[in-house]
DNA sequence: ATAGGGTTAG
């Protein structure tokens, strides 16, 4: 009877309905005293999920063993009801059952999930106490629980007194080192350990670890030993491989992955290789999995939709993106904050009414965390009006909420873009006090702020006092300080140290060198640099670099060269390398290869008031009135008009803002006779390169 | 009859 029993309760799981008749039938036949029969009933509905309805039936109980009382508390640690686990420990010895291996391990992990460190190390006395340290499975639970608590070095310890540590005991204690990111300790017990003790438990998380492409051959090397012990099909190992191929920028290897799996694939495997393209910026190809995903109906979750929704960006992807709006409603998800997050990001990017939807998104949210905050304040500092983000930035300290790493680093990025000093300096004192002074991204903004505000001294502060010498960002921002102040002989060296002290280089770091060498004429040197990023540095040249190139030439007169540049370069050039250009042609006078290339752009980009401006004040240099005047014609015609450029300076806490042939400020005349004393000490000073470079802020 | 480890996200 009891065989027939335990199959019928296995054909019941999940429906109340078929258990509670199973249970009855049970009774019905003289089992409700039976405590094997009463155990395994109860298990069943507890891995059915109707835990109150269990702790009913176990208060009914007739007889109790150490068995009823483990799966109860099983019940309440795995669905994290630490505080009712730990009341039925007590409960049960109070009652005269003895604690168990079983009792032990299952409340160990419930306290590891929580990450309660003070409990665990209670739990370990207690392990101790009962002389159940022995058992394999109790001693894998506290490396487990150490591990998972970040406490390496206790897990360890624990790991020492399992006598014969099995897999699993293994698995944990590497797990630990894999979590604080120990990368070199993990793998250092990875090649402790037996090759027959090592399962797919082993390899999924070390994977974890391999996410930069300097670790790539790492990765290959790991992925051997995968198929050298036959794990090639195990799904978890499979789906961290998928995701560290796209961490180290290989989409192929990690489509070749997800492909190899086929029907095996389930909801992680589709949503890490989504991740994967969108990280990687293949967004065709992520928009084309998502849409697979809908037409062979496999299910879709919080992840799929974060990551679908963060590779909309911009115009191009608006009406998509409205529609993912859309079906995020329909799933009911909008309120999950982490898809809420990647909603307002996407708005954010979008070019008509976007911050207001934002924002609408934001106020909606019940459970706003840092992120959602965050991703408001970058959004406001990037396109709104500066103004509305400082205040949302006071908005958010009033609020309690804690000023973290990311928003410290977007509000110091908005008093670059602002070049307000003071600020600035508030906002300096701010981090420091709540030590974010030394994160590289805040670091790397305050380098940024200080060199746009003119203190390159207090930038090279910022840089020397970050805590990895290594940190890519914080370099990038120093060599991009020096270059706006025109040292771009000590941002080369910067790149040479960068190089010498194998830091870790990017496009932002070439963007940066390119344009040291651009407001600093160091032609030969940005070329050579140009020439050799993708075959000596790895890194492909971007649309940005083209542009800085052109630029750099433009400035030294080499309007061919640059006209060449642009010819040989693989991919046809985007308008921002156009319109560099254009200011090229203008600066050097080229009136004709100008007119060539401002109709090619002016088909492009017919909205763009930049390509009329830069003719019509060309065509004035030139004196060519009528082509001035049918410029013009043509800006009216279509509706362009001219985006005035501003200027502005701090005085006393005071900003001031003006802009060209500006003639409203109460002391103008004064104003302008300094400014032409300022203009006539540089002449004299014979520094054509500044004089030049005040021609270019002005315009 | 009840137990321990593992994959996706700013």
């Amino acid at each position: 009877m009891k065989p027939f029993l335990a199959s019928l309760l296995e054909s019941s799981l999940h429906s109340f309905q078929k258990l509670s008749s199973t249970h009855c039938h049970a009774i019905k036949h003289g089992y409700n005293s039976d405590v094997y029969v009463s155990n395994r009933v109860l298990d069943s509905y507890i891995k059915s999920g109707f835990l109150c309805h269990a702790h009913k039936m176990f208060d009914e109980m007739p007889h109790r063993d150490t068995v009823s009382w483990n799966t109860m508390i099983s019940g309440y640690t795995s669905s994290g009801k630490l505080d009712k686990a730990f009341c039925l420990f007590t409960g049960m010895k109070r009652s005269g059952s003895d604690a168990d291996g079983y009792s032990f391990s299952r409340l160990l992990k419930g306290v590891a999930s929580a990450k309660r460190f003070d409990l665990g190390e209670q739990v370990h006395s207690l392990v101790v106490k009962g002389g159940h340290e022995c058992n394999v499975y109790v001693g894998s639970a506290l490396v487990d629980m150490y591990a998972k608590c970040a406490r390496v070095e206790d897990a360890f310890e624990a790991f020492r007194e399992v006598s014969e540590p099995n897999s699993v005991s293994w698995n944990a204690l590497i797990g630990g080192f894999v979590q604080v990111r120990d990368v070199e300790t993990a793998f250092w017990l990875f090649g402790c350990m037996e090759m027959e003790m090592m399962d797919d438990g082993t390899f999924a998380p070390l994977l974890t670890l391999l996410d930069d492409p300097m670790l790539c051959n790492l990765l290959k090397e790991v992925h051997a030993k995968v198929l050298k012990l036959g794990l090639e099909k195990e799904i978890t190992v499979c789906n961290a491989m998928v995701s560290s191929y796209a961490d180290c920028g290989s989409v192929s290897d990690a489509e070749r992955v997800f492909d190899g799996l086929g029907g095996l694939r389930d909801l992680i495997t589709w949503n890490s290789m989504l991740a994967g393209f969108s990280k990687l910026e293949q967004k065709d190809s992520a928009f084309e999995l998502f849409i697979e995903m809908l037409r062979t109906r496999i299910e879709t979750d919080v992840y799929t939709y974060t990551s679908i929704l963060s590779t909309c960006s911009g115009e191009e992807h608006q009406v998509f993106g409205q529609s993912l709006h859309c079906l995020v409603i329909k799933k009911g998800l909008e309120q999950v904050t982490s898809v809420s997050n990647a909603l307002i990001s996407m708005h954010i990017q979008f070019p008509t009414c976007a911050m207001k939807d934002a924002l609408s998104l934001f106020e909606a949210l019940e459970g706003k965390d840092l992120v959602s905050w965050n991703s408001v304040l970058r959004g406001l500092s990037q396109k709104g009006p500066s103004e509305d983000a400082v205040k949302f930035f006071s908005y958010l300290r009033s609020s309690n909420i804690e000023v973290d790493d990311y928003a410290f680093s977007a509000v110091l990025r908005l008093c670059s873009d602002l070049a307000t000093l003071q600020l600035g300096q508030q906002i300096h004192a701010l981090a420091t006090k709540s030590s974010f002074e030394s994160n590289e991204f805040v670091a790397s903004s305050l380098i940024l702020m200080y060199s746009k505000c003119g203190v390159i001294k207090n930038a090279r502060k910022c840089f020397e006092q970050i805590c990895s010498t290594h940190s890519t960002v914080a370099w990038n921002a120093m060599i991009l300080g020096y270059a706006q102040h025109g040292s771009g002989q000590v941002s080369l060296s910067l790149f040479s140290q960068m190089c010498n002290q194998n830091v870790k280089l990017d496009h932002v770091t070439f963007t940066a060198v390119l344009t040291a060498c651009s407001h600093s004429g160091l032609v030969q040197e940005g070329l050579e640099l140009l020439q050799l990023m993708e075959p000596v540095y790895k890194i492909q040249p971007r649309m940005e670099h083209y542009a800085a190139a052109v630029d750099l030439l433009g400035r030294a007169g080499l309007v061919n060269k640059a006209k060449e540049l642009i010819e040989s370069m693989p991919l046809s050039p985007d308008p921002m390398v156009l319109k560099t250009f254009l200011g090229a042609c203008r600066a050097c006078g080229e009136i004709e290869m100008a007119t060539q290339v401002a109709n090619h752009l002016l088909e492009m980009e017919p909205d763009d008031h930049f390509t009329y401006v830069s003719l019509s004040h060309m065509y004035s240099d030139a004196k060519k009135w009528e082509e001035k005047a049918s410029v013009k014609k043509v800006m009216k015609e279509r509706g362009v008009r001219k985006v005035p450029g501003w200027s502005w300076i701090e005085i006393r806490n005071e900003v001031c803002a003006f802009n060209a042939e500006d003639r409203s400020h109460p002391l103008c005349e004064e104003i302008y006779l300094m400014a032409e004393d300022l203009t006539q000490e540089m002449k004299w000073f014979d520094s054509d390169d500044q004089a030049s470079l005040l021609d270019v802020n002005h315009s």
